[in-house]
RNA sequence: GUGGGUGUAGCUCAGUUGGUUAGAGCGCCAGGUUGUGGUCCUGGAGGUCGAGGGUUCGAGACCCUCCACUCACCCCA
């Protein structure tokens, strides 16, 4: 059989990894500066803890199968539901809870760019409040990463299962599976045109009238800055109690993010749908301005019913989720993220065999002054060991020879100056961390 | 999951109507340069032509099946 990861599946060589790895520390950092501790939960699960969660797409996409005990098994699909059992398995949390959780899950999709079979989520969730604060600060916490990772050209768009609701209503669109149906149309929207939209409503949904199709575009066009778009939508869906309701929701929010943060990155979008069928208030997803077609890489919504299917109590939550390896591809692709292929910020040669105690030496004081230091496996040809360096990438190398021996010293050289100064390793570690790694 | 496209060296790709020993550029390794990488010169290694089967005197090329990647649909992080 040919090696061969599995299909969906892959491999991180260590350029990847090592910008796969920044990119977390970063978003853990952001997940804490706002006082999110970190869980775990197990990979697997009960397969019917999962089941009839994520609608019927989804759960033909679980990975689901016997384990060794007969047990009816799933991969976790997503972060969320795993969090609500969590919640319902473990009485004494303070509430509201909040954290953070950062881990692979597992999706039978059919992969594409962007699109994996196993892939990492980075979720914050707070739960046991039901109220726009704990909305904003969702928002705010995913603005905080994309700056974190300098993503700067990026649409977050928001809606919320009220407006949906008093929309369908308002336009006699039964609940259920032709509620479904038309949401997916309206999601499509802005992929299809106005036009073949037009078309599509009016084969599938011959109910909706010509003033209804006006309203309906009217409604979904109303984008602008946030507070227009819910001025408008206060005219067109105002009349409905839950559409009024939700619009004075967003209306807080926004507030609130705009206190603390910005606004010029929403979009109140009243076309997005999100497909998870557990969402009951406000919805997001965010979008790439130079990558739409990856699809969102940052989404999530208010989930009021999800945790009392557990708990045997209603627990209202609200939750966040980054997809770092869909990003990660994204940013990859548009160069917009410098790779290195080692940590090391310095290579120490030997010299000779006789001098290969000076080498672990000086490698021993580096790394005890904090610098990551890589000295080369063998006393090979300085040559070779100079362009291994050049290779991977690292800024500096250190010579001891007999002669820096007999002083104490050591030459150090700078790559890609090609500058090389005899100093001792005082002044060398000095060098080295004024130098920086440049990619911080 | 459905439909289309593409699979040739580590990477990007040539390879004529089926015809001898499958090529290039880049990269890699070695030497030119026994205390120093990047430029230059010389040399070298590296291919079950995605896999298996079939047609043929002969297949990288044609046919079938499978696998992988990719685009669209679908869905989503």
């Amino acid at each position: 059989m040919r090696p061969q990861a599995l299909r969906g599946f892959r491999d991180y060589l260590p350029e990847e990894m090592l910008a796969k790895d920044r990119m977390l520390d970063a978003v853990r950092s952001v997940f804490e500066s706002y006082g999110y501790p970190p869980v775990a939960t197990p990979a697997l699960e009960y397969a019917e803890l999962l089941l009839g969660k994520y609608g019927e797409e989804g759960e033909m996409l679980l990975y689901r199968f016997l384990d060794n005990g007969e047990r009816d098994v799933a991969m976790r699909y997503d972060l969320t539901v795993p969090l609500a059992r969590l919640i319902a398995s473990h009485g004494s949390l303070i509430m509201p809870f909040r954290r953070y959780q950062i881990a692979p899950v597992w999706r039978a999709e059919k992969p594409a760019k962007g699109r994996f079979r196993e892939f990492v989520q980075c979720d914050v969730d707070l739960v046991g409040v039901n109220d726009a604060s704990a909305d904003a600060e969702m928002l705010l916490i995913g603005q905080d990463v994309l700056r974190a990772l300098d993503v700067e050209k990026y649409r977050l768009r928001v809606n919320h299962r009220g407006i949906l609701r008093a929309m369908t209503r308002i336009l006699g669109i039964a609940d259920g599976a032709e509620e479904g149906a038309f949401l997916r149309l309206l999601d499509k929207l802005e992929k299809i045109g106005e036009e073949k939209f037009r078309g599509a409503l009016a084969k599938d949904f011959p109910q909706i009238d010509a003033a209804g199709t006006e309203r309906l575009l009217a409604i979904v066009s109303s984008g602008g800055a946030p507070a227009e778009t819910l001025a408008s939508l206060e005219v067109l869906l105002g009349s409905d109690p839950d559409g009024a309701l939700a619009i004075e929701r967003l209306r807080q929010t926004m507030e609130r993010v705009s206190a603390g943060g910005r606004l010029d990155t929403i979009v109140i979008d009243p076309s997005i749908a999100r497909g998870l069928s557990y969402y009951t208030g406000i919805i997001y997803e965010t979008f790439l301005e130079a990558l739409p077609e990856y699809g969102s890489v940052m989404s999530g919504g208010r989930y009021d019913g999800l945790v009392g299917m557990f708990a045997g109590r209603d627990l209202p939550a609200v939750g966040i989720s980054l997809g770092v390896d869909r990003l990660l591809s994204a940013l990859l692709e548009i160069g917009s993220f410098e790779s290195l292929s080692t940590p090391a910020e310095v290579l120490v040669v030997q010299f000779s065999e006789q001098g290969s105690a000076d080498a672990f030496r000086l490698a021993a004081q580096f790394r005890e002054a904090g610098v990551a230091t890589v000295i080369y496996p063998e006393a090979a040809k300085l040559k070779k060991q100079f362009q291994n360096a050049h290779n991977l990438g690292i800024p500096f190398t250190a010579v001891v020879g007999e002669s820096e021996a007999s002083r104490g010293t050591l030459q150090l050289k700078h790559m890609a100056s090609g500058e090389q100064v005899e100093v001792d390793v005082a002044a060398a570690v000095a060098r080295i961390r004024r130098a920086g790694r440049g990619t911080e």
